[in-house]
DNA sequence: GTCCTTGCAAAGCGTTTGCACAGAA
DNA sequence: TTCTGTGCAAACGCTTTGCAAGGAC
């Protein structure tokens, strides 16, 4: 399985090392939007030396190599994503939790394009995810 | 003309102090979307005691009361913005500046909201802005 | 007098940097 | 040996906090 990921990692041109391939496998294998601080804490047991410079490191390298996203929410820790499907982000105001809404980029026609060259698109919303919902629901 | 803005933080429940006053009015004729810091070298010649705390203190208490709104792009310094119409931004990759889009907000349909209940949306796209794109051309 | 506002200094916290050591090619 | 990767500690920059002084009511 992680030969998998070290062969995807090399194709990239990007040297599997044990830090890089477990969090690329970290990411692969459980999805999601993850800060520098709970990745570390995900590995530091698998791999005792470990520090947080070195995700630091490693997150932004694949990030340059297109393999990742900064996903930057409000003044929240940054998180880092697998580049994948078209997707937005939804953010709970009352648990604070981010998720993945499947969501189609928006399409601005030319008047609005105006001579501004669009290469990427990020689309967040806010408001109250269905477990809170059900919550206050339960309350009243 | 400050006397009508005076009036606008009085009806909020907002006392209108100098220092409110000031940043209230210089987002009201300069329009855009700006930092703490920035605003604090714009007030501190006319304010001259101002500190940065009260910058601070005021956008805060803005947001709170729902005059202002928090733009936050990237690993950027946090902007203020006035609620105003829909819009969306766009951050030059080149020159980093921010820019105010035209833009409706986008509606999904119900299978997609699935139990959330969305109160804002944000979108950001990123790209190169007509200037910089002009620029590029001239170099070729 | 009481409450709210202001401003300084210090603390906090995520992130970056410098540098030396370790490891791979 | 040379180049790349790693990790510690310190520095950095934005933001928040504590607290005392000032000002409004």
């Amino acid at each position: 399985m992680n030969v998998k990921y070290k062969d995807i990692l090399k194709e990239k041109g990007i040297r599997p090392s044990i830090i890089r391939l477990s969090v690329y496998t970290y990411f692969k294998e459980n999805g999601g939007h993850h800060t520098v601080d709970f990745i570390y804490n995900e590995l530091k047991d698998v791999l005792p030396t470990l520090s947080k410079t070195s995700i630091y490191n490693v997150l932004s390298l694949l990030v340059e190599y297109q393999l990742f996203k900064v996903v930057n929410i409000d003044q929240m820790e940054t998180q880092y994503e697998i580049v994948s499907d078209e997707h937005s982000h939804f953010k709970c105001r009352v648990c604070n939790e981010l998720f993945d809404i499947p969501c189609q980029h928006v399409h601005l026609n030319n008047e609005e394009l105006n001579g501004y060259t669009i290469e990427n698109q990020d689309l967040l919303f806010t408001g109250v995810c269905p477990k809170c919902n059900n919550k206050e629901k339960e309350n009243e």
